[in-house]
DNA sequence: CTGCCTTCCAACTAAGCGGTTGGGATAAGT
DNA sequence: ACTTATCCCAACCGCTTAGTTGGAAGGCAG
């Protein structure tokens, strides 16, 4: 067999994302992502160092992918909104990013990536001002804040969902009519911070 | 000494508590939990039968406490201010809660105490109908969950607020900042929701 | 006091864990 | 063809883990 180190990194890191969205940091098995990349798992220490390493890789290439996915387009509030929708969508679709988020929320100190990640959340909120600029930086930050958390915390707490929707959780429906509210609240709170 | 089993159930469960809430149910360590209690951990066995059970009992223990201490009190529209706030306030103050929450949501497959929850949950939603007469049941419920969302998440995505006011996350200032924000997002909601 | 049940613990077990090692195979430079 | 560096793996290692066991000691009914 040929060697192909990038096509073997790659597949680890699919498999590193597959298991530590499904299992969190503490409770993913190193083994267990090795064989799901056919790969002997002396790789993981040799690319990523360890499992934290690995970890930290895997959160970075979800975050990498949702940047470029999920753009602001467009002026006014209907672009903001337009955005809260796609932020949704892609969380609906990839609930792997959002367990990701949790999970490092949860179990380590410090974010992942953090010099990176926070330029280009600023830069995230330079867009935001651009399309609405009524809105101060404090605000426009808060807002974005929320939009995730609406769209990240509606696949985290999935239990207390479940508490009044039953197992219509996972049907598709329900992920088109709690999308429609967020996007509602959305709607209401952007009105409100551009009135006043 | 005298036995005192009541007394040693309490400990262990306060033990697991922060033991769970910390690091996750896959995280957690069962010696560390009857450690800290001052407990040998075969009673953790005899009383909760596995360390799911414990998990299980841990967090019916705080959500039984929430339920008693955040009201919905007075009426209409500020009413349902004041909960929000005060449910923000519960969450910031013991973000044990929230991070038990999300666990459950994310290394659990069915949320606990189901039959308890749900029923707890539908008299909160009839309580905000009986507030607010406007809203509709799903109305009611979605934006329970909305309220909910904002103030555990806050908990839980701490990385993400970091990446705006960095290491100003922890101080108490910023949960007064994102108190308001996430008050007057849920008041435009509301208004939004009675008006139409 | 006696017998019985409950509470509690120190010590143990078997399995699983993250991480390492030594060496074999492939590629690339000379 | 020979050397050197990289890629890869099977087997291994020490330690930690959730869960168990056998018996000691407190409480209580008779």
């Amino acid at each position: 067999m040929a060697y192909a180190p990038e096509e073997t990194r790659r597949r680890l890191l699919a498999a590193a994302v597959d298991e530590f969205s499904a299992a969190g940091l503490a409770g993913a098995r190193v083994d267990r992502i090795a064989r799901a990349a056919g790969v002997n798992k002396e790789r993981i220490y040799a690319y990523f160092g360890d499992k934290e390493g690995l970890f930290g890789a895997a959160l970075e290439s979800e975050l990498l992918a949702v940047i470029h996915a999920v753009p602001i387009r467009g002026e006014g509030v209907d672009a903001v909104l337009r955005y809260a929708e796609a932020v949704f969508d892609y969380h609906a679709a990839h609930p792997q990013l959002s367990r990701l988020l949790a999970w490092e929320g949860l179990e380590r100190d410090a974010p992942v990536a953090f010099e990176a990640r926070s330029a280009a959340h600023a830069r995230k909120i330079a867009q935001i001002r651009s399309v609405l600029p009524a809105l101060d930086e404090p605000a426009a930050a808060e807002l974005l804040l929320t939009i995730v958390t609406l769209a990240d915390g509606w696949q985290v707490f999935r239990s207390v969902d479940r508490l009044y929707v039953g197992d219509a959780a996972d049907r598709p429906e329900r992920v088109a009519v709690r999308r429609d509210f967020v996007v509602g609240a959305v709607r209401a709170l952007v009105e409100r911070l551009v009135a006043t």
